[in-house]
DNA sequence: GCTTTCGGGATTTTT
DNA sequence: TCCCGAAAGC
């Protein structure tokens, strides 16, 4: 291990000095605060890391660092991320440092991860077999579904995605049947929301089954219900890290805790590494409050503040802090940068409609292209995913390489989806849910009845639904039609799983697919997509030949979801801020800055002030991205659902600093008569119209204003929403030749009227074209 | 049992 | 506006 100190040294006692006259290697060019986090081993730790300031570095340098003065073997130490792609980069992070393989590290993972193979060990004690399926969403729903129909529940009225997602909510929290108040689980399907929990839970008992949220639950309750085994794993675990800790939630939070507590709190070996700043999933249940409290928690934690940042120019930085600043809940940071080059201003871009706005960042990155600058090093990120349709259609159009990140992800689609199930129920017959979904999947003439009959079955004789088919097919309670398909299909599963034994398991794989005419199903169909999802089938089958045994395939596929999409070609990344975290680019575009897109409403409708906060934290997320150059842009019109929209310039765009600022107006670009200046005005004191239509009294005035036009616009923060140009009973209340006051360009005559677009002949501005909720009559 | 049509909904997303 | 998922029709 070449450039590795060697593991004989003694332990790591306070600091550098007892390390041996020279540093090791790995703590070579750390910046004193993240050497102090590095060394630090002993106690509770708590590293806020600012963007770009070296948190994965700190963070497998220090598992690196008591690896190699052995203060604990890999097998001891408990590492803990929220995305499989963290642990995996974390992963090869660490083993270039420590120069080993990480097979010796096996307790680092996600969450999830760490939880199932918790649990396959102690399955028995939370009454399920070590076999155990782990239901995703989908799963879930259907699952869902069966029950409400079960207690019959109006799906209509009752969505299962909506219980769905209060399951989840509740799980984040920690709360199980019994916890869950009668005014939290009461209104949904009228007071039956509490049952139809317990009732679910009964059912994934039955199924052998746990869902995602399950995976930590039923970790607690193993823990709670069983000291020994808990305290097992306190011996185990001598030091705990956790990443990204601020995104952590309430069951996260109490699995972490029981697992802290073979010692006081104040001894605890446990390291969270996060940045409150960045906290973006508090939708989900993350609760920042959890990293804002930990040196409550932990009595006596050393707090180590990483704010060099390494990664942005000065005026990117400063556009970054000065907006966070706004926030009133957080622990307070301010990243610095030791280069003295502050870089190009942040631009602030105004333009018409999305179109515009996909354009002119279209011709920008043409521009940038033209200078070398590869597409890859170019990223735009949107607060929403209908943002990027825009985006993409120009670019198709202008021929521009570009690809999306996110969206839908590859073991979510239906094809993947049933090629997995037909594997799982070769791997384990018993699973019923994956059974039932591709019993008639090809077609194979089984419909309603048939499979309600094989349920019932199932159900009376509170066996799995492949048993129950079993015993069917040798009674006459079937049509023989059908008989003879289910007798056929099963005989076709016993041959596969004879096979299994004998045959690498993607040969076996490729052989369901063809035998079970599933391949058939798809080359038959004559949709479009159906190339693309057989590319698919073979994309997964290639992806198995990676993995030892079917079931470490198969337990890969439950816990991760995503696809390492290894893509060589250079292209813009198009992706939703969320996604962005983590990542970084020269050059990064964030278009659609405006009021109720971003910050979003709904957001703000929802959390209030704390939705604010985090929509704050968001645009601090997508600023820091960037490396040398954010561009902004927002739209005075947007199209959403269909219908146009005026937008106010986010209430962001007024938290930058005006001196890393600068403001562009693309208004020209509109056929000569765009309605610039309006964003200009906000960094102009001097202008009143920025004055003027944030006061409460500008808003109230809009508001009676909208409420005055029957069945008119609706009112959204006091904005007004512009009108579908196709609804005829909307046609603007302006007429040709009127003199109206526009706040910005004074008094005018309207010289067009295009549903509620008017374009004005300002007396000193000129022709505008401008939408009328910014109007009033003269 | 399969295909068409209608209606509702439409952020952010991991595991 | 547009897409997806459940009832009606063949």
């Amino acid at each position: 291990m070449p450039g590795v100190p060697s593991l004989d040294r003694p332990p790591a006692g306070p600091i550098t000095s007892q390390l041996g006259r020279r540093d090791p290697a790995y703590l070579d060019g750390l910046n004193p605060e993240q050497r102090e986090a590095v060394l630090t081993t002993e106690g509770p730790l708590l590293v806020l890391a600012g963007a770009g300031t070296g948190k994965t570095r700190v963070l497998t340098t220090r598992i690196a660092h008591i690896l190699t003065t052995r203060l604990a073997r890999g097998a001891e130490i408990l590492s803990v991320t929220f995305t499989n792609k963290a642990a995996r980069e974390m992963k090869e992070r660490i083993a270039r440092l420590v120069g080993s393989s990480v097979e010796g590290m096996p307790w680092l993972g996600t969450f999830h991860s760490i939880s199932a193979r918790i649990l396959r060990r102690h399955a028995e004690l939370v009454d399920l077999r070590s076999d155990f399926t782990i239901l995703d969403t989908d799963d879930q729903i259907r699952l869902i579904k069966q029950l409400l129909e079960a207690e019959n529940i109006d799906e209509k009225r009752w969505p299962a995605r909506q219980f769905a997602g209060m399951l989840d909510t509740w799980k984040n929290r920690g709360l199980l049947p019994r916890d869950v108040s009668e005014a939290d689980a009461g209104f949904f399907a009228n007071g039956r929301g509490r049952k139809l929990y317990a009732d679910y839970q009964a059912r994934l008992k039955v199924l052998n089954a746990a869902d995602f949220g399950d995976l930590l639950l039923e970790c607690i309750r193993l823990f709670r219900d069983n000291p020994d085994v808990l305290a097992e794993y306190h011996r185990r675990f001598k030091y705990m890290l956790v990443d990204e800790y601020q995104d952590s939630n309430v069951a996260q939070y109490l699995w972490l805790r029981l697992l802290a507590q073979g010692k006081p709190a104040s001894e605890a070996n446990l390291c969270v590494v996060g940045d409150d700043d960045q906290s973006i999933y508090g939708w989900r249940g993350a609760e920042v409050d959890n990293i804002l409290r930990f040196e409550k928690d932990f009595p006596g934690a050393k707090v180590i503040k990483l704010e060099r940042n390494y990664r942005s120019t000065g005026n990117i930085l400063s556009a970054a802090s000065h907006l966070i600043a706004f926030n009133e809940s957080r622990l307070g940071k301010t990243l610095q940068t030791d280069v003295a080059e502050k870089g190009e201003t942040v631009s602030v871009t105004s333009v018409w409609d999305s179109e515009e706005e996909a354009r002119s960042i279209g011709e920008e990155i043409e521009q940038f292209q033209r200078k070398s600058e590869p597409l890859n090093s170019m990223a735009i990120l949107v607060r929403a995913s209908f943002q990027m349709r825009e985006f993409e259609e120009r670019f198709i159009t202008l021929g521009l390489s570009y690809r999306v990140i996110g969206g839908p992800r590859f073991y979510e689609r239906r094809e993947i989806r049933d090629a997995i199930a037909y594997l799982r129920v070769v791997a384990n017959p018993s699973d019923s849910l994956s059974f039932e979904r591709i019993v008639n999947v090809p077609k194979r003439g089984l419909g309603d009845t048939t499979i309600r009959t094989l349920m019932e079955t199932a159900r009376h004789q509170n066996a799995p639904l492949t048993a129950a088919t079993r015993m069917l097919i040798e009674t006459e309670e079937l049509k023989p039609k059908q008989r003879t398909t289910l007798r056929e299909l099963l005989g076709q599963f016993d041959a596969w799983s004879e096979r299994a034994r004998g045959i690498p398991h993607a040969e076996l794989a490729e052989q369901i697919l063809d035998e079970s005419g599933y391949t058939a199903m798809w080359q038959n169909d004559k949709s479009p997509d159906s190339p693309g999802r057989l590319e698919n089938l073979k994309e997964l089958v290639r992806s198995m030949e990676e993995f030892e045994t079917l079931g470490g395939f198969l337990e890969h596929i439950s816990l991760v979801m995503d696809r390492d999409t290894v893509d060589a070609e250079d292209a813009v990344s198009i992706m939703t801020l969320h996604s962005a975290k983590g990542l970084e680019f020269d050059t990064v575009f964030l278009p659609g800055w405006e009021e109720g897109l971003f910050p979003s409403q709904r957001t703000m409708d929802e959390l209030g002030r704390a939705g604010l906060e985090e929509e704050r934290r968001l645009a601090y997320v997508g600023i820091t991205r960037a490396r040398k150059r954010a561009r902004i842009s927002l739209s005075q019109n947007r199209r959403i659902h269909g219908l146009w929209q005026s937008a106010l310039p986010s209430r962001f765009l007024d938290e930058l600093p005006a001196d890393a600022v600068e403001v562009k107006d693309t208004g020209s670009s509109y056929g000569g008569y765009g309605y610039g200046g309006a964003t200009a005005s906000r960094f102009n004191k001097m202008d009143p119209f920025e004055s003027v239509y944030e006061t409460p009294g500008w808003q109230r005035a809009q508001r009676q204003q909208a409420s005055r036009k029957s069945a008119g616009p609706m009112t959204i923060d006091g904005e007004l929403v512009a009108r579908s140009v196709n609804d005829p009973g909307s046609s603007s209340a302006f007429k040709l030749g009127e003199t109206v006051l526009h706040l910005k360009f004074g008094h005018g005559k309207v010289s067009g009227v295009e549903g509620n677009k008017l374009t004005i002949d300002f007396e000193t501005a000129g022709r505008k074209k401008v939408l009328d909720s910014f109007i009033r009559k003269a």
